[in-house]
DNA sequence: TAGATTGTTAATCGATTAACAATC
DNA sequence: TAGATTGTTAATCGATTAACAATC
């Protein structure tokens, strides 16, 4: 096996500067009251003609699932992958696997597949998981609770830096080996710790304000667990995880076989 | 304000039994060995001309947003909703809401707007939120237990029925007023309640045979929460949610900003 | 009637996929 | 060389959006 060519024709990483910045928002509201919704631009700028590797949305929300994928596969210690097996791993087919690829530049070799852990490094780098990123997660309750133990996090290198609650009763409770501190110590512990990423687990009457306040607190990228539309300046990332709506998701599938039981076969 | 119309001139409801069957599956691999990826037909069958009324996938995920928005401006005994408002409150336009709308039939009124209980009840419907859809949550972990004792998913009309672990030391404690099973009666536990939902908290390493076991039981819709992916059978429907791919993304965007800030200005 | 707002059309955009030339 | 597999093209599909006729 060869070493995997660098990408020579595409300079522009990790993705063109110029990129029509798809951000990190998912379907929600903007502050600016433009609606929107799915992935919007964090800033309306330069010419796509400048963007000769953007990444697309879709495609970034695949390539941590390779990622995993790929840290499977060297941990049995295989050297190289094809396009066609880490698809399997991925749950994806092969062409979608190579075109997202593709985007990051030609690290694959024709007749032998992708070096393993050469993809592993890039697909880290363009991911930027080779930075620490600090998060704060602001509301600790059940789900707080959970989501400040929860080894996936530490795992894959973030790192709970803070936590945080409104409840002054909960306010120097041990969680995670972290003291819970109040949310009026937000901006400090911020700028302190350099806090990248915030996690909103609060109740879904708080989190717009708690939103606003880690945004004035210079948190760039929000995590909104609560059931709740929340909105945020331009270029601030924003992506939700809404459990209940999953759940109401699967029920329309679900009643779809109960009352047309012929979509559910063959 | 008058009544809404009905549906007249679309009876195929809530979209047609022949529908090409997008179901609930968010990027999962099959057991079929197909690869497939974001919504998969839950099988193949008629012809697409059978289908007038068929909801598109995105669709049917942001109607339990519209049911939100609608459940708030109804508890403030508003009666009628424009899709401008609509819109500005689930943080879309108001294009797509009335696109979105109008697959459900002609349910609004020109010069008026939407009736709020209408609505309400025509989306719940659509959802299938008329019905009990009784939860078991496999996998009492931290997580696990932070759903079960989640007020959203009651507060929407899922209930969790039964909660389940493999491990030994953990059944016949309490959580949430419900007793831990062993992973063993789950097939006797899904035939006694008719659980139409499993929810997968498990580790990764536990999370396909857990699903495999779930399906085994008749459990027909999964929502995986383990951070692995899952495949499961023609038929039944699966969406993920996976917390640390989340925190990947917004990585993604973040970086982006460090790496290239002119993608982060207006 | 005048103003408001829906429902639908059609243009556009982004994502998916099969196919295959390039090439290891 | 023969077989394997990538990288890319182009067709297709589904989703988004602006615009506006219909109509309350």
């Amino acid at each position: 096996m060869q070493d995997p060519k660098r990408d020579e024709a595409s300079p522009g990483w990790p993705a063109d500067a110029s990129a029509p910045a798809a951000n990190g928002n998912a379907g929600y509201g903007n502050r600016s009251g433009v609606p929107i919704d799915g992935a919007i631009p964090t800033a309306d700028l330069g010419s796509p003609s400048r963007n000769p590797r953007r990444i697309p949305e879709a495609t970034v929300a695949r390539l941590p699932v390779y990622l995993r994928s790929l840290l499977e596969v060297a941990d049995a210690h295989i050297v190289t992958i094809s396009s066609e097996r880490l698809a399997e791993m991925a749950g994806v087919n092969a062409a979608k696997v190579r075109k997202d690829l593709s985007y990051l530049g030609s690290y694959g070799t024709r007749g032998v597949g992708y070096d393993v852990q050469f993809l592993l490094v890039q697909i880290n780098r363009v991911l930027g998981l080779t930075q620490d990123w600090p998060v704060v997660i602001v509301g600790i309750g059940n789900l707080g609770h959970a989501l400040a133990n929860y080894k996936g996090f530490s795992a894959r290198g973030f790192r709970i830096a803070a936590l945080v609650d409104a409840d002054r009763a909960k306010v120097g409770e041990v969680v995670a080996d972290l003291p819970v501190r109040h949310l009026d110590e937000l901006p400090t512990i911020a700028a302190e710790q350099t806090i990248a990423i915030g996690i909103v687990a609060t109740p879904a009457g708080s989190a717009q304000e708690v939103a606003d306040l880690l945004v004035a607190a210079g948190v760039t990228s929000i995590l909104n667990f609560a059931p709740a539309v929340i909105s945020v300046p331009r270029g601030v990332s924003l992506r939700k995880v809404d459990l209940s709506i999953e759940l109401q998701i699967l029920s329309f599938y679900q009643q779809l076989r109960v009352v047309a039981p012929r979509a559910a076969e063959a």
